[in-house]
DNA sequence: GATGAATGAGTCTTCATTCAT
DNA sequence: CATGAATGAAGACTCATTCAT
């Protein structure tokens, strides 16, 4: 009797922590860490200033918790989907789609970190796309021209290669900074080109694959 | 003779202008948008506080204007150094080593718009990598495996792909987050790994360069 | 039977209220009113919040009532110890023994009343005292003379004499706070030293002694 | 010129800073240190938040600055008086009278220095209050009877005395708590009445002055 | 044109008090 | 009756922006 009280209060402990958790995923997702307010979360999880407190300890470690579950739940994810998996082909296939799955499903935990502001962001943002859309135009017929020569695969979806391409180059660009600029950028940039066009794949498997 | 006194009004205010502006960068790429202050502005650029109002109308404004012309500059870079490149590959090579460059020579730029807080953000992304090198080694030994199976190229450099990897798989999500979460993510992600295997090239280019 | 149940109600009641009073004071003797939680009240009285309020109206009538108690049972002391006493001198003795007594086994009683936080306290008090210790070594030199020209008693005790002076003159400033400054500080400064160095006594009891 | 610009300016700053610290020790003395509000005290002194916060760290800083100025002040003051004085008693007794001169010219010192609260105070004081005149009342008649029964000096002020006597036990406490209790007070009780009833001189000096 | 003192709206955070369980 | 989760008023402090000199 007793325990199942305690377990009843804990269960509703947990409910209201989640509450405040799932306000503050939409409100950081909304506003940015430093543009949402406290008033913001509080009143989308309809509870008063210091339960907020009581369950957190302030703002940033709230984010903070956030952040951290979410890692942990995609480590979690990520282990699960490829613990059975013993070929290294199909193993890396599932890791990568179990991490893009994650954010796909969680989309705001994405625009949580990435965020920086609303209107603010859109400023830059814009204008950083503005940018980007013209040139993919300029890309996109290089695709072209590069398929009417027979240089690249005549069913390859030009989209998806832009996406890949671009994608490779600011990821590569983004880890480097994220791991305090270690190695030199365009010392990678003839590998990753080079990938990006043959692959990594060794010839022989090239050959039975063909 | 006014019209010389004009412009050289002209250049020291474009002079004043760049030092805030270099200022500015400092001071974004160390504490990000929202902990930088004008006060640590207008002490680096050693200048007072009306001043950087005559300049710029707001912080907000400052920070954007930065930005629009780092993009701009980069604009150019690519444009200059692929004008002239007919091969389409040797046009993409091109350009991605540009941009690569571009963001290897501005590393403060790169700051400014990832940034976001020194000690918070240490305290996200220690985590954020902690969980990042725990997966990383796991990753490299699937690329072992690939490779004593003959899967996967043999003098590879196992690094370099996972750095590729994952910036491919990151920098899809960015694309992705940017575009407004416009196409799906787990339906590139086939065609991600398929590239990152295989490469974009046709069997015709292939089998020429073996 | 009812009596006695309520009686024993009473009794349980009452022990209560003594162990919250004497958190209490534990508490408001080490933090002062304004920094004492009633959080810190109840954690050490361990009981729930609302007990505390059940006892006593609020944190403010708590206080009030462990200073209001105290000074009871400081009368009564005081009644007790000079009531069958005729002498006025003894009287008079009796009265300020029993007074320093009822502070000397109250400690915590004095420090509810005197203290203001404990960090921030030390830094004022800290200050405060460097500039009475400078200035007691330079009293006491004082002393030191007035004893070697014959104008003080040989035999006294000149830290005795020091902690008696500034009491006077402290003592004379508090009752003058308290009374609402109604009468001049400066008036009494002669009879203070007067007293100090004289006494009250008559020149007839004087020659008695002698 | 350019100096006396500059002079200008810091008296300027000086002048600033003294209104907002003389509007301050109105609050603080009216209010006592936690229960003055920053607001307040801008309000007294007219200016806007930030400017507070321009010439005084915080809160706490305030408070300390004023008090700290006001011991040093006292210090210099009593450092004046007592300087050329040779003769021992004559030097303690313009130690004395500067010292309570003092608090007599700074009247709102020194209720910023014992102030708690306004309100509260008054219920605390009130019965604190009671409690002593009641006893005084007993202490005074005590006093009639010593002085008829020729123990006491005839043409002395009871209430004098019963300021002394209650200042010199209250200041003894005061002492007794600031210095951290290390000495007994009891020990001190008879010291204490023996000085009060006799004084501190030396029998020579007392026959001289009779 | 340059300066930096002044401003006050806007934030986070605390804590006495209440009241449903 | 006891409890402690919930509340929100109140307060300290920051910092982008303005404007008199």
């Amino acid at each position: 009797m007793r325990t199942k009280g305690k377990v009843k209060m804990k269960q509703l402990e947990q409910q209201r922590r989640d509450e405040i958790l799932s306000a503050a995923i939409k409100v950081f997702s909304r506003k940015g860490f430093y543009l949402a307010t406290t008033d913001a979360i509080i009143k989308e999880a309809k509870i008063g200033k210091g339960t907020m407190y009581r369950y957190f300890k302030n703002k940033e470690n709230l984010f903070l918790e956030i952040v951290l579950a979410g890692l942990d739940e995609l480590d979690e994810n990520i282990r699960m989907a490829t613990d059975k998996i013993k070929d290294p082909i199909k193993n890396l296939e599932a890791a990568v789609h179990t991490y893009l799955l994650f954010f796909e499903k969680n989309p705001l935990f994405l625009d949580m970190i990435v965020h920086q502001q609303s209107e603010f962001k859109k400023k830059v943002s814009n204008r950083y796309f503005e940018h980007f859309h013209g040139n993919i135009d300029k890309i996109r017929t290089i695709f072209k021209n590069g398929i009417r020569k027979n240089l690249i695969k005549k069913n390859i979806d030009i989209d998806n290669c832009i996406w890949i391409l671009t994608g490779m180059v600011n990821g590569l660009i983004f880890n480097w900074h994220a791991d305090n600029k270690k190695f030199s950028l365009t010392q990678k940039a003839s590998f990753l080109t080079e990938t990006f066009f043959y692959g990594i794949m060794s010839d022989k498997k090239i050959r039975e694959r063909a």
